[in-house]
DNA sequence: GCCGTTTTCGGCCCGACTGTTTTCAGTCG
């Protein structure tokens, strides 16, 4: 059974919920959680390096113990600290975190007063009154508790970015329009570009009067007000997503702003660096001592602690403010410097248009040029093409190519890769293509290491240019394969081939993580749409989003080459 | 538990809102 860095950030936030509820120094907590996310967003895989027998890397965050921890959990998939945790305090009782009102103090209270360990002991104290009885608590508490887990259920879930920004931007638009209103920005991990948001935040500059608080916990589609004061709400609407509104003053909207665009580390870190710097950051502005010094505007903020102002897709305190100190950032890839798109279907497979119109949508969208790679045969429910109908589209596109200006189609297939590795086409057909999207639709069971070999085996094919979706995750549908990332970056480089980054929201697959690896490693990245139909073209956004977080510029992207500049690079010499 | 250009000990980000209290602890972001 493969430990994996998730597994380990895992008991991490267990022992740090455990220690929480003992009531043990928070900072020692705190030194969980930070391990906890450092490893679970680590780019490589730990337990892989130490089987290997290499050293693990000096990540910040991780001391002797804690990489003593490490390499427990690493050999052995246990760590005998956290079963000592649990003969303390029994492991459900951190279920009852999750419980929003519930922190460790409280958890604590209900387990020692109460006996109370799990969810449906915690309704039944709940609903038998005995919760309103302990010091500390009352009837509201034990009426939100009742609430909270009948909720839970069916609410705790993370948006797609297409959701959550059609309420976001609806209610962006709103508020701009009430009076006293000056900003409106959609903050936190929605500005972040982070694939998934599991709340809404925005914030709002407005002249002292306005209604815009009134306004907001007001709106049609509001379906509970969970908490509000002068400058500060929350409310659940009816889809269940939650949005936090903060409304400031506009000589602080830059302060504000950095704040709660986090991500929280980020925070963190830029916070230190103003204490170092005997600097206090709050949301307010930049403080020595009573005096503000910057906060009107997220550079003059970045500006006070000496440094460049950072893009929100970067602020996750993954080396971006090293990386600043002594280096200017890297100039994020920008939807407009995207020259083509080199996957995307049309009506003969699974597609809704005709090339045709494929290409003038694409054209539309300022794209040069357009490949066009529908399924191959073994993918009978999308009507994936066999040799013949393959031949004939592409003569169909040598016709078209004659007849439109200002687009470029290119011959391309997604071809399926088989379990073993070889592709769905013969190679003498793939041969004559101008580019072949090698992808996985089947057997996404197999036991890791053929995965692995299955996709090495594909790009080792002469004729494979690009692996599409590498992962095949689909958000909150099918988990990623387990794939050795570096091995496989690393193949792909020596190969000459290419990695997809796929711009359909539920898709968004590489990962941002594994966008980094492929751009130390020398890999390009395609920024593909792989659209079915004319709308699908503005997907790109989203995958530009990805690629932003994954530190991509513009010369790490394949498809931000002119046709001339890309021809060269698609054909393969090995 | 981590960390170091004021430190190997003594720090560790900061403020708003709620409910239970009569001045604040707990929770949240």
């Amino acid at each position: 059974m493969p430990v994996h860095n998730a597994d380990i950030a895992a008991i991490f936030e267990e022992i740090a919920d455990l220690l929480e509820i003992q009531g043990a120094n928070p900072f020692r907590v705190r030194a969980y959680r930070n391990a906890a996310r450092t490893v679970g967003d680590y780019g490589r895989d730990l337990a892989g390096l130490i089987a290997k027998g290499q050293p693990l890397p000096k990540i910040p965050g991780i001391g002797d113990d804690l990489a003593g921890k490490i390499h427990e959990i690493a050999a052995t998939g246990r760590c005998s600290f956290l079963e000592r945790l649990h003969r303390e305090l029994p492991a459900a009782v951190t279920e009852l975190l999750k419980i929003p009102g519930l922190g460790p103090k409280r958890v604590k209270t209900l387990y020692e007063q109460l006996k109370v360990q799990t969810l449906p002991e915690l309704q039944a104290a709940a609903q038998s009154g005995r919760i309103r009885e302990l010091a500390g608590f009352g009837e509201k508490t034990e009426q939100h508790i009742l609430a909270a887990i009948g909720a839970q259920a069916s609410e705790a879930r993370r948006f797609k970015r297409p959701v959550a920004a059609q309420y976001a931007e609806a209610l962006a638009a709103w508020l701009a329009g009430v009076a006293g209103v000056e900003r409106v920005e959609v903050a936190g991990s929605y500005r972040r570009r982070r694939e998934t948001v599991g709340d809404i935040d925005i914030l709002v500059a407005a002249r002292s009067g306005s209604p815009v608080m009134q306004r907001f916990i007001g709106y049609d589609e509001v379906r509970d007000v969970l908490a509000h004061g002068e400058t500060r709400a929350s409310v659940m609407l009816k889809c269940g997503l939650q949005v936090d509104l903060r409304v400031v003053e506009a000589a602080a909207f830059g302060a504000a702003l950095h704040y709660f665009t986090g991500s929280k580390a980020h925070n963190i870190a830029i916070r230190k660096r103003a204490q170092e710097r005997g600097l206090k950051i709050n949301e307010y502005g930049v403080f020595r001592g009573e005096n503000r010094i910057a906060g009107e505007t997220e550079d003059s903020v970045f500006a006070a602690v000496g440094l460049p102002w950072i893009p929100p897709e970067l602020r996750e305190d993954q080396g971006e403010i090293e990386w600043a100190m002594r280096a200017p950032l890297p100039k994020l890839v920008e939807r407009a410097e995207l020259k083509g798109d080199l996957h995307c279907h049309s009506r003969a497979s699974d597609g809704h248009a005709s090339i045709e119109a494929m290409a003038l949508a694409a054209k539309a969208r300022g794209l040069d040029y357009l490949a066009i790679t529908d399924h191959s045969q073994r993918l009978k429910i999308a009507h994936g093409l066999d040799s013949g109908q393959l031949l004939r589209q592409m003569a169909e596109i040598d016709r078209l190519n004659e007849k439109l200006r200002g687009i470029t189609l290119l011959k391309g297939v997604e071809v399926d890769i088989l379990a073993d590795g070889s592709l769905d086409l013969p190679d003498a057909l793939l041969g004559q293509l101008d580019l072949v999207v090698g992808a996985v639709h089947s057997r996404f069971d197999l036991p890791p290491a053929r995965q692995m070999k299955r996709l090495l085996t594909a790009m080792d094919h002469p004729h494979f240019t690009l692996l599409a979706h590498p992962a095949t995750r689909e958000i909150d549908r099918r988990p990623a394969l387990e794939l050795d990332w570096l091995k496989l970056i690393r193949h792909a480089r020596q190969r000459g081939c290419f990695l997809e980054l796929n711009a359909q929201p539920e898709r968004l697959d590489l990962f941002d993580i594994h966008c980094r690896m492929a751009k130390e490693e020398g890999v390009l990245v395609a920024i593909n749409s792989d659209a079915h139909k004319e709308a699908d073209f503005d997907c790109l956004d989203y995958g530009i989003g990805q690629a932003r977080r994954g530190w991509l510029e513009a010369k790490d992207v394949l498809n931000s080459r002119s046709l001339a500049q890309l021809r060269p690079l698609l054909r393969r010499t090995m």
